[in-house]
DNA sequence: TCTCCTTTTTTGAGTTATCAAAATAATTGG
DNA sequence: CCAATTATTTTGATAACTCAAAAAAGGAGA
């Protein structure tokens, strides 16, 4: 039996793999990401490699293998469904969800997980704008942008937020920003580090690089079946 | 944060301690329900007992303390409304939910516990017809008798299954005598060690001593509010 | 090229939960 | 009441996961 430890290092070096697809994930990002001392990650690590789960360069860093993916994108599957599902069938509010499926993730057996991917009509996208990985079949090719980088005066839509602090989340669902929304970017000053649009409800927000950056939009207007409108 | 472990060995206890409250729970007995060697129960007890949570006199058995049974009944709480969720919004079966709830009793936070509690209309019992501890107050007692003490002549309700097997609690379902059941005890003969009962679609059935002895009854016609008759 | 600094690995140790097997206590039958 | 059986505890080890701190490797700049 696979340990949720394992799971979950496996989920992390999937989603690090994400940012840089072609490079190896160094040892040092591992262990910040996963929140242990350099010297745990290396003999995690080693077990992972000998279980031919990744390969470990010393001194380089790991990748993981096709077997040591599939496992990671199971995982993530599993915690983006339950997810939606604590949203849309709990009622739990989108902010605190992350953290419940953290530790759900490894206790939901597959046919519970199968029996709320029926119930949830097979979704596309979990409340944050992730994609859910499928059952079976490659996981789909997204192609987002940060919010700085629309230029000013095109139409976009929000994809994802890529931050999961409820703190952020609520204040994006405050000021109606959840994916799915059409906005309308009418500035960006690079100066003065700001980016100023427009929401459908008429009115007009303006946000920090910091903040921007981590709001991931579709450029257009594209029609985003299957995700969440709050 | 306490153990997924210790809270498994702290319902296992409760558990034996229902069987003859007045008694201590011997040693073997707990090292046989949780399915470790002798030695292995001995070491976890006696970090139980620093901890508090229950009183071990060595070579007499153990008790839980107060603070051990109300952490017992908050699992065992747990437990019972996952398998009712599961049974009721799930639609999985209730001959495999106990083995789904016992890993997700672990998993499964209090908010989120709530929201399913809250769901099921606050039920006051499980799919097998186990009572549900209350989030405050004390365990309802149950009047329960096994089948056979049941006098031939005499109408009874299933109270409850005390056989999680999934074989058996199928067994029961296509016999249609699920918690809920009115049932009518045809005869009783300790000889042949075979009770007869009528149910109320008109069919009768025998059983022996052993599967008879799994099925609690309440003596009358006691309606229970609550119980799930599927 | 040779420091100095950063990253990574190694080493030694602790925690939790487990087993095998030896030692000990308690019980029970003759 | 003693010997044999049974129940329980003790002892010594192991596996998984972790940290602290020392050691080693790999740059980057002078
Ligand atoms: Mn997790
Ligand atoms: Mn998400
Ligand atoms: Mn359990
Ligand atoms: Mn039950």
């Amino acid at each position: 039996m696979i340990s949720s430890t394992v799971e979950n290092y496996l989920k992390r070096i999937y989603l690090e793999q994400q940012t840089d697809p072609k490079a190896l994930v160094p040892m040092g990002k591992l262990a910040a990401v996963m929140q242990v001392v350099p010297g745990t990650a290396t003999a995690m690590v080693k077990t992972l490699a000998d279980s031919g789960l990744l390969e470990y360069e010393p001194r380089g860093g790991i990748r993981l293998t096709a077997g040591g993916e599939q496992l990671a994108l199971h995982v993530l599957r599993r915690h983006r469904i339950i997810e939606l599902f604590l949203v849309n069938h709990l009622g739990l509010d989108w902010s605190e969800v992350h953290a419940e499926a953290e530790t759900l993730e490894h206790a939901v057996s597959d046919k519970v997980l199968e029996r709320m991917d029926t119930l949830l009509n097979h979704p596309r996208f979990d409340p944050h704008g992730d994609p859910i990985p499928p059952a079976k079949g490659r996981m789909p090719t997204e192609s987002w942008i940060p919010l700085p980088a629309v230029p000013a005066g095109q139409r976009a839509q929000i994809a994802q937020l890529s931050d999961q602090d409820p703190a952020f989340l609520q204040f994006i669902e405050r000021n109606a920003l959840t994916p799915g929304t059409e906005i309308y970017v009418a500035s960006y000053d690079p100066q003065a580090d700001a980016v100023t649009l427009n929401v459908p409800d008429g009115s007009h927000i303006t946000l920090g690089g910091a903040a921007a950056e981590k709001i991931m939009v579709r450029l257009g207007r594209v029609s985003q079946c299957g995700t969440r409108v709050p």
